[in-house]
DNA sequence: AGTATTTATTTAGCTAGGTAAATAAATGTT
DNA sequence: AACATTTATTTACCTAGCTAAATAAATACT
């Protein structure tokens, strides 16, 4: 097996392990904070648009919303089309997210702080060349 | 967030569909592909072995080596240390592993392709810089 | 208007990873 | 030899992705 699928696969669940470790302090999951991060950029959602953005399927995100719901991260208002729901961040989650947005930051500073801007750019130009 | 987290993840999900897509053809996931292919290239390995080769924790390999024998892919013996078993490819799996060898390599060639062998290289460095 | 199709979400059930704790055999210590 | 510790595997249970099928509302068709 090329070398490269191995080295990838596993730095992703690596990636993945050390974001929930980070986020633990927090109690959230990256799954989780990935779909916080979404609607505090975008607003307001409906479940299409995030499973579409994070290119998930839409059941992982009905899932995931539900227990952000209970946990009190979100709230799911009924859009004026009746079939969807629209997520809204709560203002726990608004109150909270500088805190979480802090510890991400300095995350990402410690696992890609040795590659240089070039460098980053190159990895995502690689990544994208992997099958068009 | 960085987008590089969100590009690596993303691909990594895509790439283990595409490669589970290509292996229903053979009736097997990439995740029990990753325990023939490891057991093909070292022969027979305790399930410590295996799971420390693949890099994750033993439970996940329990259950993968459970499934594959149920499937008729493996066999569990019983070492001379009691404690452990060793995990040997069943003559059913070596008579089918060089068709699934080949379509293997012919999925890699497809998502790979597009890069040269300096940037598969340049991709791995990046990857390995990533969290020292 | 009434029926068929599409679209949004949910439910059920699968693989695949993780941690924590249980079990059983081997090894170390006194 | 008896007891404590370590090591290998397993079990139980969690998140997180997937597909297929169910449900319900909106839209299209005749």
């Amino acid at each position: 097996m090329n070398p490269i699928f191995h080295a990838l696969f596993q730095k992703s669940r690596y990636l993945t392990n050390c974001l929930n470790e980070v986020l633990k302090q927090h109690n959230l999951y990256s799954s989780q904070w990935a779909i916080l991060y979404c609607l505090h950029n975008h607003g307001p959602m409906t479940l299409t648009q995030i499973w579409k953005y994070l290119n998930v399927e839409a059941p992982s995100i009905t899932r995931a919303i539900t227990r952000l719901e209970t946990l009190g991260w979100v709230l799911r208002i009924d859009g004026e089309d009746k079939r969807e729901k629209i997520v809204a961040l709560s203002p726990y989650a608004e109150e909270h997210l500088p805190a979480i947005t802090k510890t991400i930051l300095a995350f990402e500073e410690e696992m890609v702080g040795a590659l240089t801007v070039e460098e980053q750019q190159q990895f995502i130009i690689l990544l994208e060349k992997m099958k068009g």
